[in-house]
RNA sequence: GCGGAUAUGGUGUAAUUGGUAGCCACGUCAGACUUAGGAUCUGAUGCCUCGCGGCGUGGGGGUUCGAGUCCCUUUAUCCGCACCA
């Protein structure tokens, strides 16, 4: 019998759906696992053949702990909110929604002919009002609570409002916006919209002006991670900086949780580290240094308290609130003009011109609060408003940033520590001993640092302060196709919807882009507003908004009186193993890690983090094709022979090649200008050129997985995805080669036929070397998938099947095809129940993956004489070590090598080696 | 600039985690069969050399009886962050 991969594995596919094999329950008999892919976005390109890479790998996984007699539950989604979808929908006028549902339907297809085993009852679509009525829930519920410092919690407002209106913000310790001081008869004395804007100050979800990456092409605010090198992610349109009224997540309360939660996870060291630099905390000291004919003082952070001393001027941020105040009137035209002109480069202008050095004096001086001198405060756009207070102590021995700029004005230069050379460049290591610093003479460079700390917080300078480069989220985006904020105005103050009124549903308009105004579109939709009349919010949520809670949403998708029931959540909790593309590093598994630890907080849920082991998949580049054409003529040269004629390197489109070599006919075919191409061969052929690149439709190196299932079959692609090399690597996708995976699947199929093609698995004996074979294979392929190193069991697969050579036992093959199955699951099930079986391969309680299996295995030690190896021996595991020493040395093989003298050392180490030093 | 990762045949990769480098495939070469095919099967295939033998894991050095693996140094590529005070 042939193996029918194309009928085989429709019909098993057809069957799983029909007997819904992958639908999961709440079992509490049974140990649960979550296996969950990152879900996609629907684009209209619909997926090529490096999208599936990460959902093979899971589904791998989930298959094998079925078999292992676990309760998987291994569910699948759509982030359908999006930017692509309104860009088209303000192009085309076509509803994002109903190009949404037909993208989905052609991924469904897609997704389909891999045989996943996702319980498809459980999907989950971010557009659907069922679904963001939970977002939008979540968001009130951060409406409603701050983040109370002491408990390191989130508490409700209520409590907040209570204290307030008892003892006013003494005592408070609550993450805020800026810190402030009143007095409970001053609350007591406000009015709503005055308490209300004090207590947004506080909110997890917040309203505040702030300074916004704004990008004019898209028409709306993004948030930090949706930014890199002043262009917007999406689309890599430039970036400005723009102060303006949004809503925001206070996320950086979370910061220091998110930073220890960090250790616990099983995540890969250099995502956690892209964390860890994303949160960047850093230890320093506040100080509020006087200001001469003033009687404010000027606050700025710092990580060196220590050079205090060497401080001979300070520098604010051109955005800086005082900026203006601080401005003498002999200097404000100068300074007017810095700002502005500050003000009109772009964020990308800006970066690029990181190392200029500009600034401008505002007049005014400070008074160094340690040496007594009286120093100039400058501004400067190399200060950041965004980070620490917008205002810098500059030490300009010590900082070469300072010193560029001290050096460019002239200014004093002071050295506080030993070690460099201040006149070629600042002395920046932490490290030397300390002099021109009064008390702190003498002592090493950390000494100093403690205790500047103890003297600043003694003298009533400052204190000790950690501090974030973690910004908070801006929540709200100028956006048609996202969840809109449950919340309305009144008297222009901010009111939340109640949980009742969820969802709020987005209202159909007629156009999707912004209005003449350069309103949000949703200004456009006619009855945006309560019964009573007032406005909603005319912002739609982010997109990272849909994607925080899914996995909880999977766990009880069709409650509608929660976003997860309690009985589910305590049965799944978590995610055991998410697999994702590593690209949302910053974004998604920040927010969602900041949404989940609130959710957390507020009872909710009772798993403090989402995703316990994250496995990160490389990404599938593409390997494109070119041909080479003789410039000025319509002849084509092989890619070995070109030296000697000057060509014009062109893509070709990879589907009409096979092994480097071209289809001429495809080729003629393709495009009407080479109808009539000619050719220069080599023996023959047409020999193309090839490079990596990124897989994309203009470098026609794109691969459909249809296609590949259709001429390999989905079991093929599985196995061959995987057997390209290490999941978490990138590597290109390379058709070439998938013949040696095909190849292995029809000589295993074939492995259960005899000659004459009749099925024929007998119950005879298996040899001893036909078992030892069986079970080496076992032990590798579980240790292997236990590792997510799929590309060597898929190896250890081929090796088993060479080995075995026509072995057509039962006792042998039965157990094989389990362990095949999560890697090729149709062929299994098709030869599992060929067997006999009316079970499903992934129900088997068949005991492959089992100890027992294993506890006959036999291990080799290797055997070397003075670092050479010799020879090899084979030892029961339970052999002691005592036991292989006095047989290697008695061994008629290890006496050859000791040439009648007696070792002067042997060093066994079990499992390991065995080394006898003459 | 700071941080992280990677480097092995013509290609993708593997290596009992310090123990015979190149498993398993692709490709190539040779052969068998053949309805002549991009099917199937068998064998060979790191490099140099007719051979003996020598050389080989980006380069240099070190530790060790023994290094692809550990340490130092250097180069190249990729990724993340970046006037972060």
């Amino acid at each position: 019998m042939e193996y029918n991969f194309k009928e085989l594995e429709a019909k098993w596919q057809r069957r799983w759906r029909e007997e819904k094999t992958y639908h999961v329950e709440v079992d509490p008999s049974r140990p649960k696992y979550y296996v969950l892919d990152m879900f996609p976005y629907p684009s209209g390109a619909g997926l090529h053949v490096g999208h599936p890479l990460g959902y093979i790998a899971s589904d791998i996984y989930s298959r094998y702990k079925r078999q292992c007699g676990f309760n998987v539950l291994h569910p699948m989604g759509y982030d359908a909110f999006g930017l692509p979808a309104e860009q088209y929908a303000i192009q085309t006028g076509q509803h994002p929604a109903v190009t949404t549902e037909r993208n989905i339907a052609r991924y469904r297809e897609q997704l389909d002919k891999i045989g996943f085993s996702f319980d498809w009852d459980r999907e989950v679509r971010t557009c659907d009002p069922e679904y963001y009525k939970w977002t939008q829930w979540a968001f009130l519920k951060m409406y409603d609570h701050y983040y109370c410092n002491d408990s390191q919690k989130a508490r409700p407002v209520s409590e907040l409002v209570e204290a307030f209106a008892e003892h006013g913000s003494e005592g408070l310790n609550a993450a805020c916006t800026s810190e402030m001081h009143f007095t409970a008869e001053e609350w007591n004395g406000w009015d709503e919209a005055q308490r209300e804007q004090v207590l947004q100050n506080y909110r997890l979800a917040y309203r505040a002006d702030t300074t916004v990456n704004w990008c004019p092409q898209l028409g709306t605010v993004l948030a930090n991670d949706e930014v890199k090198d002043g262009l917007s992610v999406r689309g890599g349109f430039p970036v400005e900086q723009k102060r303006m009224r949004q809503w925001l997540l206070r996320v950086t309360a979370y910061a220091q949780r998110m930073l220890d939660g960090l250790d616990e996870l099983a995540w890969s060291d250099s995502l956690k580290e892209i964390q860890r630099n994303w949160i960047g905390r850093s230890v320093g000291a506040q100080a509020f240094f006087p200001i001469k004919g003033d009687d404010r003082k000027l606050e700025i952070f710092t990580t060196r308290p220590d050079t205090i001393f060497g401080v001979t001027f300070m520098v604010i941020a051109p955005e800086h609130e005082w900026l203006d105040s601080l401005t003498t009137d002999e200097n404000r035209a100068a300074v007017e003009e810095y700002v502005a002109a500050t003000k009109k480069r772009s964020e990308r202008e800006r970066i690029a011109e990181t190392r200029r050095v500009s600034g401008v004096a505002t007049g005014s001086y400070a008074i160094n609060p340690f040496s007594g001198r009286e120093i100039p405060i400058y501004v400067s756009d190399y200060v950041l408003a965004g980070y620490g207070t917008g205002a810098i102590m500059a030490v300009p021995a010590h900082d070469s940033r300072d010193y560029a700029f001290a050096r460019h004005f002239g200014l004093e230069i002071i050295p506080v520590v030993e070690g460099g050379d201040i006149e070629k460049e600042s002395y920046d290591a932490k490290s030397g001993r300390m002099i021109n610093s009064g008390f702190l003479d003498g002592k090493d460079v950390k000494e100093a640092i403690a205790e500047m700390f103890a003297e600043i917080e003694r003298r009533g300078i400052g204190k000790r302060l950690v501090n974030y480069r973690l910004r908070d989220a801006i929540f709200s985006r100028q956006r048609y196709w996202g969840e809109p904020f449950p919340v309305y105005y009144k008297d222009g103050t901010a009111h939340p919807l109640s949980e009742e009124q969820l969802p709020l549903e987005l209202p159909p308009v007629d156009n999707f882009g912004p209005t003449a105004e350069g309103e949000p579109p949703l200004a456009r939709a006619a009855g945006w507003h309560t019964a009573e009349g007032y406005p909603y919010e005319l912002s739609t949520m982010p997109g990272f908004a849909g994607s925080s809670a899914y996995y909880l949403r999977y766990m009880d998708a069709r409650n509608d009186k929660a976003l997860v029931g309690r009985e589910a959540n305590e049965y799944w909790r978590s995610v055991d193993l998410y697999v994702g593309g590593i690209e949302h590093a910053t974004g998604h598994l920040m927010y969602s890690r900041y949404w989940n630890m609130f959710l957390y907080d507020i009872g909710c849920v009772c798993e403090q983090e989402p995703f316990s082991k994250l496995v990160n998949q490389g990404m599938i580049q593409g390997r494109s094709n070119f041909v080479y054409r003789v410039v000025g003529t319509n002849t084509f040269v092989s890619a070995g022979l070109r030296g000697g004629y000057e060509t014009q390197e062109i893509h070709v489109d990879v589907n009409i090649v096979r092994n480097d070599i071209l289809d001429l006919d495809a080729f003629r075919a393709w495009r009407p200008e080479f109808a009539d191409a000619e050719f220069i061969l080599e023996e023959g052929k047409y020999v193309c050129g090839w490079a990596v690149e990124k897989m994309s439709k203009s470098m026609y190196n794109v691969v459909n997985p249809d296609y590949i299932v259709d001429t390999y079959g989905a079991d093929t692609l599985r196995m061959y995805e995987m057997f390209l090399g290490p999941l978490e690597q990138s590597k290109p996708w390379d058709t070439n080669g998938i013949d040696g995976v095909h190849k292995f699947l029809r000589r295993f199929w074939r492995s259960f036929f005899d000659r004459s093609g009749a099925f024929a698995v007998t119950d005879e004996e298996p040899t001893p070397k036909e078992l030892k074979t069986l079970h080496k294979t076992i032990k590798k392929v579980r240790e292997d998938i236990e590792n997510f190193s799929f590309n060597t069991s898929v190896a250890a697969f081929m090796i088993c099947l060479n080995e075995l050579g026509e072995c057509r036992k039962r006792a042998v093959l039965e157990p094989l095809t389990a362990l095949i199955a999560p890697f090729a699951p149709h062929i299994a099930e098709e030869l599992w129940s060929m067997m006999g079986h009316t079970t499903s391969v992934c129900d088997a309680a068949y005991p492959v993956f089992d100890e027992q299996y294993l506890a006959e295995s036999s291990f080799e030690y290797p055997v070397s004489v003075n670092g050479k190896l010799r020879f090899k021996r084979e030892y029961p595991l339970s052999a002691t070590p005592a036991e292989i020493q006095a047989d290697v040395v008695t061994a008629d093989e290890a006496q050859k090598w000791l040439d009648g003298k007696t070792p002067k050392k042997i060093i066994v180490v079990p499992g390991k080696i065995i080394n006898i030093v003459i």
